[in-house]
DNA sequence: AAACATTAGGAAACCGATTTCAAAAAAGAC
DNA sequence: GTCTTTTTTGAAATCGGTTTCCTAATGTTT
């Protein structure tokens, strides 16, 4: 392996110059810094980020955490796919990304000291924040940000979900739906967002509202299940499942039932992953953007971890209505 | 942050002996031994990956790369799921998983230029494997494993994908149909397995095929079109789809054309992914075992990067055939 | 009791960078 | 031509571990 004293030694310049010279610093000599660069490109010099990590104290590595209340693990599509963009904006700053975990560490601060122990610049969390392991990393000294997440510890960025959920049911409630059941997903954040949308649009339109009821992310078959009772109890003309993919299940469970969606049931969802595209209908969603979520997300980490940020408001981003084939006025 | 020197000052001996007894190695009296790691439990030590990356010369740290023709990104949900598994079992050997990526480097050697200045162990690979990117890689002297890689510069893991699609073949015309169009992914090494297994079938059964027709992975855009394209032309009893999401396509189109599945034409897949269950009716397939996947391309890994095997054979998993409600018989 | 083998622990070099500080060289001022 | 200022460069310390080699202490054999 070519080091930088390989080069200090073939160029005649010390080490410490060399260092400097491939890093850009103020001090070098335009001639100097030519030639240093022209040898190590010779010779194949390739940095080693271990040995700047250690002196440097930061590693140039971003810990990405999923610590879900019902999967634990990666295969959640939805948040894969902001993930994908969080990469693409922080690769462009020079950061890697490694996947957090517990490892064997037992104990509360697992999450903590795995970030200590790689040295990590900041860390990405989707999680279920009231638990303690999630709780302990929010509270270190480590920059966080967290997608869904709302509270005062770490910034969060989050869609626009009271606003767009209370437009989506307005715009239901034009469309003559007034039985719209609205299965949420399990207790957190955006749970709230979304039933508050709820219920004031119920209240602005100076109507009735059926009923939320729990149900829980990414479960399609506990929406299927949930489904299949719940129609024949409420009869409600529009149904919003938490997420695309639980739609699906919630959709399997209507045609079960000899409904036709649309013309039985509107059917609407929230995030407009890959999933919803997939459906025949097409389910009208409330749709996240991803893109600009990742970007948000990778912006504010960065700018915690360069520039000492430490605004923790929440972000938000705009999401946007998709009125697809799934729901139909009944006017 | 405290380090070895601290405790080595706290307990009354030396540094050397401090990273000896933190490392279980062989002549450290059990009794020092004890005192120092309570010294060092007491002080909250955290060791530094970095520092001993660094001396060391490895990282406990694996790469992943996704580098694959149609998306360069992790929306894949089938490889994620592999990748999850994988995860586990390297979790459990103190490894790391650092995302792989080109970042601003041109050229072709970008990918092992990142290993190396990473110091990763080892590269577990998801990708196009006929681009010079991955080549290079793949003969470079980084440990690599590769999913669906049949070749000699690595050992690759891989589905018994010709015996299963001869299998699921000769079923489905054991079941009245001999009009099977088959709709390949594009081609690389696991088509070519397929392709035969489909050939083989016929030729055993002695039956005049249909078609292999070229289509695309993870994409249902194009299989619908494709279908909508193929299916009047000739009029198959029954459809070969490349993937559980390509299927969901196809199966659009099929809709759209005013055909039921499976009355009209039967249907099935490959991988047997979270896509597969959501379908109405459930897509028969070959499912590929993610799990046992995921575990041998992590084992085979560490294998190789602790224990030197160099064995490149390619490790076959055996998938299974999930016969469910999208084909019938037409007897 | 002498000779030898084994075990325990310490000192120091090393891994490959970064960064501070001082010296040397070059440029500018008078 | 001397003195000051600025620019370049190098020497050396440092980051936090690992590992080799050596000495001292203890145990075993004869």
């Amino acid at each position: 392996m070519i080091t930088i004293y390989d080069i200090a030694e073939k160029s005649g310049f010390a080490a410490g110059t060399v260092s400097k010279a491939l890093n850009n610093y103020y001090g070098v000599n335009s001639e100097t810094k030519r030639k240093i660069l022209e040898v190590a490109r010779q010779m194949g010099y390739t940095p080693n980020a271990n040995a700047r990590a250690l002196k440097a104290r930061h590693s140039y590595n971003l810990g990405v955490l999923f610590y879900l209340r019902d999967s634990l693990d990666l295969t959640q599509h939805f948040f894969i796919e902001i993930l994908n963009e969080f990469k693409r904006v922080t690769e462009a700053h020079d950061y890697d990304i490694t996947m957090l975990s517990k490892g064997k560490d037992l104990g509360a601060e697992a999450f903590v000291k795995h970030c200590r122990i790689r040295q990590l610049d900041g860390v990405l969390i989707f999680g279920d924040y009231s638990s303690d392991l999630v709780q302990e990393l929010m509270r270190s000294e480590i920059p966080c940000v967290g997608f869904d997440y709302l509270g005062n510890l770490i910034p969060g960025v989050m869609s626009d979900n009271y606003e767009k959920t209370k437009q989506l049911v307005l715009k239901l409630i034009e469309m003559g739906h007034e039985r719209i059941l609205f299965l949420t997903g399990e207790d957190n954040f955006v749970t709230e967002e979304r039933k508050r949308g709820y219920a004031d649009a119920f209240r602005q339109a100076g109507k009735e509202r059926l009923a939320c009821v729990r149900a829980c992310y990414s479960n399609p078959d506990l929406c299927n299940e949930m489904t299949a009772k719940l129609y024949p109890e409420l009869r409600p003309t529009a149904i919003l499942f938490p997420d695309d993919f639980s739609a699906i299940g919630g959709m399997n469970a209507l045609r079960q039932l000899g409904l036709s969606v649309p013309d039985d049931v509107s059917v609407a969802s929230f995030d407009g992953s890959i999933f919803s595209q997939l459906t025949s209908p097409r389910l009208t969603c409330v749709y996240q953007d991803v893109k600009k979520i990742g970007t948000a997300l990778a912006e504010k980490l960065i700018r915690m971890i360069e520039e000492g940020d430490d605004n923790k408001d929440l972000i938000t981003v705009e999401a946007e209505i998709r009125m697809t084939e799934s729901c139909r006025s009944i006017r």
